[in-house]
DNA sequence: TCCTACATTAGACGTTGTCTAAGTCAAGAT
DNA sequence: ATCTTGACTTAGACAACGTCTAATGTAGGA
């Protein structure tokens, strides 16, 4: 945590309250929230926060490849910090919550190159979906 | 594509002039148009459709698995009319253009029983992400 | 042909995200 | 320690996408 905010000052970062608090509220693992998420646990360490400032501070993390978009329900989009290490996504259909699952073998190896139209595929993205303990017992 | 018109009649569904004009719009192989491409297209050939008529009706043919939902960007879902193929997407990372495309082995083996965690794991979505040769030439 | 339950419509409303103009402040310079 | 300046933050308007409601229309069976 505090090393990210060393790496964004060595990038010319300013470190700024407000900023202090989005990288905060942003540690841990299988944290996956939404921008007003973030928002509102951040007031309760800054309550004059903006959330033109959550925004903003999310899209600049993300450009700075600090942390992940998740898209997983076409609804509001998720941060996920552990941007560092590759992973994919297994979500509950039930309750929506997410769990940051690691995959073996090369993803990519599964598309022919028939199947690649002439597209340079730089990249996969998985999401598993099912039903989580929690929601399959209840 | 009477095929669908004639399986919808089976469940009971009332053919109106709109739904046969949303059903005629989503003909096709590789079209993946957002609510408001659809309606627009919609428009041209019934000018008096109405937005929610189009989003009830995607809606509805989304529910009985007649087309699928996709979710690529983040922004306005789009609906894929090859729903009783299973198939996955390659998005160009520049103009957004969608193919389907056929992974070869199966997709859900990849993830591991430790990595499960409990889950009833059902379906896989994966989107490979490139750029087309439209773009890399570009 | 008539009836009625289902379908459609216009437009208000909700959620998520972006933009702007004005004020504020972090951090280097002095 | 104070000054200066350009980057940062703010409130709120705006935009894109989607949902809901109440009034009206109509498909298809009686």
């Amino acid at each position: 945590m505090s090393d990210l905010l060393e790496r964004l000052r060595g990038r010319g970062w300013r470190l700024t309250a407000q900023r202090r608090v989005v990288a905060e509220v942003l540690d841990g693992d299988h944290v996956h929230y939404t921008a007003d998420e973030v928002h509102a646990k951040a007031a309760e360490l800054l309550p004059e926060i903006s959330r033109a400032t959550v925004y903003n501070t999310l899209g600049e993390l993300v450009s700075l490849g600090e942390i992940m978009e998740v898209s997983t329900d076409g609804r509001a989009k998720r941060y996920d910090p552990n941007a560092h290490h590759a992973h994919q996504h297994l979500v509950c259909s039930r309750c929506g919550t997410i769990r940051d699952v690691h995959p073996v073998g090369d993803l990519l190896a599964g598309l022919p190159a028939e199947e690649r139209f002439g597209f340079q595929v730089a990249a996969v993205e998985v999401t598993y979906r099912g039903v989580c303990p929690g929601c399959s017992t209840a």
